[in-house]
Formats: structure tokens, sequence, C-alpha cells
DNA sequence: AGAGTATATGAGCAACTGCTCATATAGTCA
DNA sequence: TGACTATATGAGCAGTTGCTCATATACTCT
């Protein structure tokens, strides 16, 4: 009923080792950034496509799935959060992955497959 | 202008490798949802809490900065999606981490710190 | 049982996301 | 130069997210 607990920290002690543990304001922002870049099946496919190295706007959208339009919407966004450069040459924008930790992040979370997770109705 | 390359693949070679490269459907969709529940600075804290040790509802909403409620919210949202447990003692819940991958995708996620990564403006 | 505490949950709302569509920009080639 | 191609970008919209508020549930203690 009251949205506060009564006692301030039910374990004070540990509430105190919790909050040493995090990293400051301005991290945790920048780490949310990051995951929700790659939150996005879209983006996902776009970044896991460009693993396999360099590839053109139009190459991606093929492999996502999405238009060229979307994805160029999603590598702008990708080239603002730093996980992705590009490289003109004439008419073609080819990108590829800037941060090189990114293949074993990926590979990281894969590992995770936790058997049953439930999926595409999380929110909620 | 046209919302489709003329071409179907500037570079059939690489889309192909790419393609071969990415995971089902399902792995990419469940992948997308992992790293949605890691894209929220409140349910971050909550999951970097955890890895210092079990804690209660009360205790991490203290630690995380926000409501019991909103607490409660992200907690449902993370058990759901299997990263937390939970175990009742009493008048009081407490959550532990179900993943014991998740501290080294952390770890791997912080390694990737991009200085000047943009922040809370990735959105459009 | 009845008051009190911790947690869970549903409704609802403001902010955000990812898409499409229209249009702008940058380059190629005749 | 002008037609064409690849990419970029802004507006706008439907769906989603994360919060609060009200309420429900589960437990404790007297």
């Amino acid at each position: 009923m009251e949205d506060r607990c009564t006692i301030t920290h039910q374990h004070p002690e540990a509430v105190e080792r919790a909050r040493r543990a995090l990293p400051g304001e301005l991290e945790v922002l920048e780490l949310a950034d990051r995951f929700q870049a790659l939150a996005d099946p879209s983006r996902l496919r776009i970044l896991m496509a460009l693993i396999t190295g360099e590839l053109c706007v139009c190459d991606l959208a093929s492999v996502a799935g999405i238009s060229p339009s979307a994805t160029s919407h999603h590598l702008r966004y990708l080239r603002k959060a730093r996980l992705v450069r590009s490289r003109r040459h004439g008419n073609v924008v080819y990108y590829r992955l800037a941060c090189p930790i990114l293949r074993g992040l990926l590979e990281k979370a894969r590992e995770c497959a936790l058997p049953g997770m439930e999926v595409a109705s999380l929110g909620k």
C-alpha cells in the first residue's frame, strides 16, 4: 500500500555493498544505450552480418530483410553509437564494425541461451 | 527514390556469406529480447546489484533509485526473461541472478567502453 | 481474526521506437 | 548537363516501454 518501505533498507549492509559495485550514472546510461543498440532484431542482424565483413547498405537491407530506408536509419543509429563505421566508394557506402569486442559480446550473449526463455511477449 | 535496389544484391557472394552466418529467426528474437532486458538503466542497476548477491525488492528499489512498484514490474520482466529467480522468506522476496553468464556478459559490455560514445540522445 | 508490511499486478499515460513515405543529397555515366 | 542510382534524412504514425497510482495478495504479529 505504502509505496515506500518503512524501514529505509531491509539489509543496509547488502545495499551498501551493491551500491558500491554499481558504476557511475554516466556509465550505466552508456551501457544501457549500448544494449539498446543490440535490442532490435534488425540491428542485430545488421551487426551479425557485419561480423562476416564489410557490406554496403543495399546488401545489409537484403540480409536484414528490411527496406534500404529503414536500414539507413538503423545505420545512423549504430553510427551515432559508434558501433559501426562507414566508408564511401563512389555511389556505394560500405559499413564495418567499429568495435572488435562486439563479436565476443554477441557470442557471449548466445552462450547464455537459456532453454525455454519466453519470447516476443516479454513486455508487459 | 526507388525503395528497392535495382540490382537485387550489390555483392551477392558477400550477402550469401552474411546470410549463412545469421542464426535462425527464433534465436535472433531471443537474443534481441535478452539485450532488451539489459537496455534499461534501472534493470541494469538491478542486475548489477544482484551480481553482489541476493537482495530483496526493497533493497533493489533503494539501490536502483526507483519505487518498489517500478522495481517489482522490472523484476517480473526479468523473471519472465529467466534472468533472475526469486525465493520467498516470510514477508520478504529475495531475488538472485538465474544466469551465471550474465556477469561475464556485463563485464564484456563494459570493456567495449568506447570513448566519446554519445549518450541519452541515440534515439533519433 | 484484524492491523500492518512487503510484494505483485492492472490500468492508464507520456515518452520513445521502428517503420514507411516523401524528399534531399552525393555520386556515376552518357 | 541531365537521367539515373545509392544513401540519408525529416515527418508522421502505430505499437511499445517505463513509470505512477490504485488495488490485490501473501505473509507476520498481536
